[in-house]
DNA sequence: GTGAAAGCGCTAACAT
DNA sequence: ATGTTAGCGCTTTCAC
């Protein structure tokens, strides 16, 4: 392995000049700086990222903790995330927590939450952290200030950490209104179930945007016309054809929690012979991948912009910004596409 | 922050002793153990990973290289990396490489490839390595080898590289003779196209094992009967339109090289009128999470087992196996659901 | 603008 | 089984 002593004997200065040069600083003269480059290139040197890193205090790095490693949303926060932190060459360590595991013992007994926040974040491998919809309780948050590392949450908010979050009740509201508009009235929602109410009670919110709009236009929330599910396709599809199969109701409309829970509606409404949006106007949240593909409406949340907007902050708290903690809303789009319409026999077009 | 000397001082023993007894090693008695572990635990000690990695040469942290952050396959390989790691008390360091940046170049021109290889990866941030789906050109294999850790790659084989991979050509023939012994002869395929080809010809692979299947059945492959997509359901589907849509070939069957392919054939079929099975039946390769949903019959490859067992060989040589390097063959499986079945006025049944 | 030297916090010989 | 000590490779005062 090449060391810096080597590159600093063969361009003829110290290493601390070496260093200098290297780290971009400005207090090197030009011809030194390209005479330490040249001789770096020559040898081949990187610097040990343990050395520096022990010796400055900073690893360049930054850790990310996601609730699921495979669901889309995630994946796309993620993906922003990475992109930005190589581009400012930051490397990412990605930490899993999965909320569902020891979801029967309170939050703080789960074995592997508890390490992730005893241990690895303490072992000072990390410049900074992102932690994705989680919803972290007093002992954790306590653990993170403590290790006085900035912090930034997508979803929140989270007391004494700079958060950026999505209105889900607004969200909600959009959506439903959207429905409102084209004169439907009876209008479903299909509601993420209790596995995903640690994640800041994001199901609860957009189920009482629901239950809002639909008070303010005049109606009651039926609760026949709510149906849980998992936030998937399929979970989507097996409660849609519950819903649409229960004699006592008669949707025309369909407001899903997610995007997926969405195209599992599509899919179980055209089973069962129903035309989109002819007879059945459905819209999920999310943007997802899909959606395009199945003409789906739907309020994006640009995930990925969530993640490189995450990093930015990040970053500018990493050159010195300490700004103080708070929440940040999030920005979201109603994209109208082909699962909704007019409701049947509305006089609205 | 609680450093090393002030758990000896609490213990009554010297930094060394810490030093063994919380990494566990054999020779420490265990009164001092329990001593050392107390004084620890009172302080919140925990072991700075940068001074460690420095003074002991280890890491404790894996990279992971993907080609692909936002594909189903990918994401299942990591989530099984990602656990195992975390339970053995690894870190996992994500690197991204987008193999169609800079496809018009060559390789080892395209800039962020080249940072990987000459910097990340030699700045001693990680013990070893998992490359996924990467196929490596000489010089990226010489700087691997150069640094002296050991490597696992999924997708292969990489010359002087421990690799897993699928054969490709026999999942194909595979889900091809399922189709055949169905009674079909009018066997379509849809192919993953050029972009994928990075990735060791594994279109190629698919494609071979397609022609092949054919050929020992005395069909001649009809070119029109071979489409190529973009692996996913929206290139599924589309290419699935043109296939069908072609007046020239009657396909009874189709052959995709993914699930997610399938899946837009099913879809696409469906918006044509045509019943799968009955008229057409549709097989992919993965195990896509959908493919139980959509009662799709394919070959499953066990990605996130993929994922483990990558990590399972590379903590082997980390505690100082050192076995040759070659090729391992990933196990396989056909899964026979409900969108195959007799080819349509065929005696089989 | 550059050099000398003192650590950063830990581990691994080498002793005992 | 435990202590002593010499680094690991770099960055950063503090001088000049």
């Amino acid at each position: 392995m090449t060391k810096i002593q080597k590159v600093a004997d063969l361009a003829g200065v110290s290493t601390a000049t070496v260093s200098r040069a290297l780290a971009g600083k400005s207090s090197v003269s030009p011809a030194t700086r390209s005479r330490v480059e040249d001789a770096a290139r020559e040898l081949g040197y990187v610097v040990s990222a343990n050395a520096s890193s022990l010796a400055s205090g900073k690893t360049r790095n930054v850790g990310v903790v996601v609730p699921f490693i495979d669901s889309w949303f995630f994946i796309a926060v993620l993906k922003g995330i990475q992109r930005s932190l190589a581009d400012a060459g930051y490397d990412l360590t990605l930490y899993h927590l999965d909320p569902n595991v020891g979801q029967d013992r309170p939050v703080e007994e789960n074995p592997r939450r508890r390490r992730l926040f005893d241990e690895f974040l303490r072992r000072g491998r990390v410049d900074a952290l992102i932690a994705v919809s989680l919803e972290l309780n007093r002992a954790e948050l306590d653990s993170l200030t403590a290790i006085k590392k900035p912090v930034v949450g997508i979803g929140g908010p989270l007391p004494g950490i700079q958060t950026l979050s999505l209105d889900d009740h607004e969200v909600a509201r959009l959506a439903v209104d959207h429905l409102l508009a084209l004169g439907h009235r009876e209008i479903a929602h299909l509601a993420g179930d209790q596995d995903f109410e640690i994640d800041f009670h994001l199901p609860a919110h957009r189920r009482a945007g629901w239950e809002e709009a639909l008070a303010r236009a005049g109606i009651t929330p039926d609760p026949l016309m709510l149906r849980t599910a998992d936030f998937t396709i399929a979970g989507g599809y097996d409660a849609t054809l519950q819903l649409l199969g229960d004699p006592r109701v008669h949707p025309t409309a369909i407001f899903a929690a997610s995007d997926e829970m969405a195209i599992g509606a599509m899919l179980a409404a055209r089973d069962l012979g129903r035309s989109v949006p002819e007879d059945l106007s459905i819209i999920g949240i999310d943007g997802h991948e899909l959606s395009d593909f199945f003409s789906l409406t739907t309020v994006d949340q640009f995930p990925e912009v969530q993640g490189r907007h995450a990093v930015e902050i990040l970053l500018h708290q990493l050159d010195g910004d300490r700004p103080e903690p708070g929440n940040e809303a999030l920005p979201y789009e109603l994209v109208v596409r082909k699962s909704t319409g007019p409701a049947p026999g509305s006089s609205r077009r």
